[in-house]
This record gives structure tokens, sequence and C-alpha cells, in this order.
DNA sequence: CACGCTATACTTAGGCC
DNA sequence: GGGCCTAAGTATAGCGT
């Protein structure tokens, strides 16, 4: 019956392919399986027709393996998977959220400052209104607040001004004579009243020389 | 040598288990590829020694099955993950300029509104009062728009009115005598008033006839 | 380990049911 | 398709090198 031996090339008989077929995908797993049992060692042996049909051998960690690659392959891990788009989907809905959030916003503040008022009712505008005449009493009471705390501050600033001269003028009087010009001066004055009226003529001469001696003083100090 | 035939159970033997495992691994190996060739299937045999080593056959396609699933297993399809991550890092920017956005809305409304003030500058007072005014001055315009705009309607409804009003009096006019009674009153004060006077009596008395044919021709109209 | 040998066991092409 | 038969071809256990 079989004579030669046969030469590895593909079976150009249909029947004689599918009956080989057959026959040797069976070997195979046998073999494989022999393998696996014999050698205690790790084997898969995976055979498709050419009409798409599976057979396949695994030993028990291979099998192991060969779900989770399928699992894989199957758009990878169901759960990560659904989680990762459920996340997304949050994400977007989130967004729609704040749009249309932005857009309410945005008419609002429109509309609070006068403009798209097309679509208002009347209620609406009174209500607007309202609300604006509130705003500019609030804010004229800010404004006004503002402006006191400044006048305040300034006052206070004008009073640390005065405390500061008052303070020095202590401290003039405390640690120096009155500026003697002054003091000279209401008395050359008074000096003057009372020589042009009726007086001694020595204490004139006297304020005179004085009066020389203090001119020269003050220029020195200028 | 070989007396009867083995039994399919792992050999003991450390170095016959080795021997086989490497004689039936590379007929292992030989039948896959004889079986893909001969019969045009896809076959793929893995094979793990006990120290971890691999061996392997695959033909062409199921080669690159192999790869691809190799690449599930090491964190799926690496651009469609990059792809999915840069989707969701991009959507958390919109989210979070979106926040942004939605603050800086809120504050220009409140501000708007007359509330958090305290963090104004004079200028900002008087920026947010003259956008105010003109709101108000917008608003107010609106209002008298709208106002104007109801009066005008009221106007042209009545206008509507009246023109009905008219019409039906017109068409009172037009297609019916004038109550009988009235006119037969005021001929005949005329006539009475005339013959009384002073005129020619036939053409008096002509126009009586003719007023006559009238009534009959209006009668059978209607 | 790898290779060769050999007797034996296993596989399988071809045929038939 | 599956099962059986048979003979030729193949694989391989156990041995030696």
């Amino acid at each position: 019956m079989v004579r030669g031996k046969i030469e590895i090339k593909r079976i150009e008989n249909l029947t004689s392919r599918q009956i080989s077929f057959s026959k040797r995908r069976k070997g195979l797993l046998k073999k494989a399986h022999e393998l696996s049992v014999l050698c205690d060692a790790q084997v898969a042996a995976i055979v498709f027709s050419q009409k798409g049909k599976l057979y396949e051998f695994a030993s028990s960690d291979m099998k192991k393996m060969m779900e989770q690659c399928e699992m894989y392959r199957h758009g990878y891990f169901h759960a990560e998977r659904l989680q990762e788009e459920k996340d997304v989907q949050d994400l977007k809905n989130e967004v729609t959220v704040m749009v249309n959030r932005i857009e309410l916003l945005q008419l609002h503040c429109r509309k609070l400052m006068g403009q798209d008022l097309g679509s208002c009712s009347v209620e609406e505008l009174n209500e607007i209104t309202i609300q604006i005449e509130r705003s500019l009493t609030l804010i004229r009471s800010r404004k006004g607040k503002v402006h006191e705390d400044e006048v305040e501050k300034l006052k206070s600033e004008i009073e640390g001004t005065r405390e500061l001269v008052n303070e020095r003028t202590k401290l003039h009087e405390m640690f120096e004579e009155r500026p003697l010009w002054m003091q000279s001066r209401s008395l050359e004055s008074e000096k003057n009243a009372s020589s042009s009226s009726s007086s001694a003529c020595e204490n004139v001469n006297i304020s005179d020389v004085e009066t020389d001696l203090f001119i020269g003083l003050h220029r020195s100090q200028v």
C-alpha cells in the first residue's frame, strides 16, 4: 500500500489532506501529552484547521497561561477596562455639567452687565434692576467705607505727625531753651515800645548790642 | 533492547527523562512542522523544560498571534494605552481650566452683585460702579423699550378694533339702507321744508318716484 | 550533553467500510 | 467525519561512543 516515504509539502488532494490533518493532529496532541507526562514538562500544542476550528493540548500551567493570553487578546482585563471607561465617562459628564454651568454664569453676568436682555421678561428685568440697584448701594457703601478708612488713615498719620512735632517741642522745652530769637524779639518789641514811650537809655544800648549778637548767631545757624 | 511498550507516566530516572525530553521534544516540533506544511494548517507547539528553557514551533500566522499575545501580556497595546492615558489627561486639564473659569466668573458675578468687595481696590470699585451704572441704563432703556412695545401693541390692538368697528359701519353703509324710518323722516322734513318755502312741484314728485325705484332694487339684493 | 545504533513500538498513507 | 486494516515509514528507549 504505502510505497516510498512521503515528501513534506502541502498535500494537494483535499480529501487526503483532511484525513492526514485528522490523523496527524491527533498524533501531535498525543505526543504533546506524552511529552508533558513522561518528562514532566510544560507543553502546549495549538492547531487551527483551515476552517478555523481550534484543537489544542496544554499541560496545566500552560492552560493558565493561554487563558490569560486569551483574556488579554479579547480586550484586556475586563474589570480594568470597564473601570477606565467609567472614569472617562464620569470625566466627560463633569465637563458637560461645567459647560452648562459656565453658560449659565456667563448669561447671568451678561444680564447683570445689561447685555442679552432680549430674552428677559418684564419680571426678570425688574429683578435684575433690583439686584443692580442693591449692588450699587453695596458698592457705594463699600467705596464710602474705603474712603472713610483712607481719611481715617490720613488723619491718624497727621495725628502721628502732630505728636512728633509736639514731642519735638517738648524735647526742645526739656533739653533746650526756647529759641533765643523768640525770647529776644519779644523782649525787643517790648523794649522798643517801652523805650520809645519812656524808659532807661542804658538799657536800650545794651539791648542793641545784644541784638547784633543774636543776628550773628542766627546767620551762622542757617 | 526495548522490551515492552512504555507506560505513559513520569520517567523517574533523571538522565532517562532528560534524554527522552530532548528526543521527544524534537519529535514533537518536527511533527508540528510537518502538520502545518502537509495540511496547510496553523500550528503552534510550545515546550518549557523543567529549567524554564523555551522551545517552540509556530507556523507564520501563529507566530503573529503569539507575538500579539505577548504584547497584550506585557501591558496591553502600548500605543492604545498611551493614547487613552493622554485623552484622560486632556480631559482632566479641561476640567481644571473650567474650574478656574467658573471661579473667575463667579467672582465677577459676585462683584457685580456687590459681594466680596473686600479685595477690590478703589479703581476696581470705580470700574464696577461704572459698569453697573451702564447696566442700569441699558436695563432701563430695555424696560422702556419693552413698555413702549407693549403700548404699541395695545395701541395697534385698539386700532385694529376701531378698524373693525369702522369696517362694520362701512359694511352697514354699503349693503344696507339707513333705517327707513330715519330716511323717510329726514326726506319728509326736507320736503316739508322745501315745499313749504318755494320750488318746482314736479321735481319733487320725480325724485319721489326714483327713490321708490331704488328701494325696490335694494330689497331684492338683500 | 550530543550522536549513533538497533530493535521495537508507534504513526500514518492508503484503502475499505 | 470516524473506525479499522495493513504495510511502510518514523520515533525512540536503551545502549554504547
